[in-house]
DNA sequence: TGATAGATCGGCT
DNA sequence: GCCGATCTATCAG
């Protein structure tokens, strides 16, 4: 820990104020263009075994329907039936053989649209999401879609999971990165469309995932 | 430190 | 069959 860094760790009651106020279905039921850069700073609880994770949302991505990088792109299908369901439902998809992702289905019904987490700051149950990921490094809990995925245990049997309602998994207020703080750029993975600058993160985090958007890297000691 | 290949399997062409 | 909203290990410099 650098003691120049000083950060500034807020009291405990503060923290559990912030974490208890639960985003409602409204929050989702928008574009996700809106939706992903508003959901930075926001805090991804995850109750389980009597314990809660916590995890603070720095970077993620907006999919539509349009979207031929999107999976909702080709319709609706089996796969992807949660994905035009209402606003605030988990979409989970396992991918590369190994890994799950998760979404935050937003807009309305039918819709097709959605917003992938990609990386969070771990706040709360870092052991036991260490234990998950297989690493004690806390840069490498959650810092990618698949990773955050893990730490979290969210799996298959989470999709379609109710955010707004569940009591397994949802979202707090927390505090909202302000827009002079959200970096903006191509999605990372995507082969097509890579022109719409749709992935947003929280500008100079050390939580967000690697293939950082091209440009400014300041270098770290 | 940075780039590259391999792992591994479900969904879609 | 092929490719994918990825991660990790390994190799080169």
């Amino acid at each position: 820990m650098a003691p120049d860094q000083a950060p500034e760790v807020p009291p405990e009651g503060s923290r559990l104020n912030i974490a208890a106020r639960r985003l409602p279905r409204r929050f989702y039921a928008r574009p996700s263009t809106v939706v992903a850069p508003d959901l930075l700073g926001r805090l991804l609880l995850r109750r389980l075994d009597g314990e809660t994770l916590v995890a603070r949302i720095v970077e993620t991505e907006a999919y539509q329907q349009d979207d031929p990088a999107s999976h909702s792109f080709r319709g609706r299908t089996e796969r992807t039936a949660v994905m035009f369901g209402p606003a605030g439902l988990l979409y989970v998809y396992f991918t590369y053989g190994m890994h799950f992702c998760m979404n935050v289905v937003t807009g309305g019904v039918g819709e097709g649209s959605a917003v992938l987490l990609r990386a969070a700051e771990p706040l709360d149950g870092l052991g036991s999401m260490a234990t998950r990921r297989g690493t004690n490094d806390a840069r490498l809990l959650c810092s990618g879609p698949a990773r955050l995925t893990e730490a979290m245990a969210v799996g298959r049997d989470m999709n379609g999971a109710d955010l707004a309602e569940g009591d397994e998994l949802w979202i707090a207020a927390g505090r909202r990165v302000p827009v002079d703080r959200v970096a903006v750029g191509p999605r990372v993975g995507i082969q097509l469309a890579v022109d719409v600058p749709w992935r947003f993160c929280e500008s100079g985090s050390p939580w967000v995932s690697r293939g950082r958007p091209a440009g400014r890297s300041r270098a770290s000691p």
